[in-house]
DNA sequence: TTCCCTCCACGAAGCCTTTCGTATATGATG
DNA sequence: CATCATATACGAAAGGCTTCGTGGAGGGAA
């Protein structure tokens, strides 16, 4: 039995998303990757990735002499994970607090609000549907 | 000029939302609320909100001998914050998808949902009547 | 005044994250 | 086989967070 890793830090994040992004990768794509914006060694990539081989954040494929990493459980999880966690530590355990804050004009585009009006839509029908059943 | 304080940790985040909860406290009082729960020192307390000081996360009035303590911004301004971090940290910068991972029924409970749609009702409302006129 | 209790200030230790330099292994090329 | 480029492994350093021990100052009680 293996326990489900632990959430990643913040620069296992930024890895995590370009794993996400580009599926099974070698720590040269990854950091070729990286080079483009944030800068890092080509070192610090791959010891980190490491790092999150060993507490089994990504799992990768040692057949050939370059090894490929790939993220070990799929983006939705982790970002469940991680906004559980923020409504914890500073909503008080309420998600509808964190979606308050989420729906501020500062932190939502006019998109995401027609986006999510569009996803509580769906939602409304799909329970109305069920209720009357 | 004053820059806005940098986000809180963990740990700072812990003590500001006991501040939030019951306004300007001393030391001892906050540690009274932590010492419930979590159990920390208080010199451990002290030394936290005297670094929170340091960087303009918390305000103290010095003017007796036992320091009284309070949050520098309101709670919604740093969740803001936090919410806005995350969503560019582990959401590709959209609020959307963040919210839809907030809906899950894993993190949103019934209650939740009910007062979530509750608050789009009337954004929809406010929305439509500005749309009208 | 003297004693004692409470409070703040300071420093250091332990841990984790991030970064990178260096050593070692592997496979291709001449 | 010797050489070279490239990959992984290892270790250490730097910085930040959290914790707490100790010292010293302040104020009230005897």
């Amino acid at each position: 039995m293996q326990r489900p890793p632990p959430l990643p830090t913040e620069g296992e994040l930024r890895l995590l998303r370009v794993l996400w992004d580009r599926g099974p990768s070698t720590v040269r794509e990854v950091h070729a990757v990286l080079g483009a914006t944030g800068e890092s060694g080509y070192t610090t990539v791959l010891k980190l990735l490491q790092i999150m081989h060993g507490k089994g954040l990504v799992i990768r494929d040692e057949t050939s002499r370059t090894h490929v990493y790939a993220a070990a459980v799929p983006p939705e999880t982790t970002q469940r994970q991680l906004v559980t966690d923020l409504i914890e530590r500073a909503f008080g355990g309420s998600a509808h607090n964190l979606v308050m804050q989420a729906l501020s004009p500062q932190v939502a585009s006019r998109e995401d609000l027609d986006r999510i009006r569009a996803l509580i839509d769906g939602l409304e029908r799909r329970e109305a549907e069920g209720t009357e059943r």
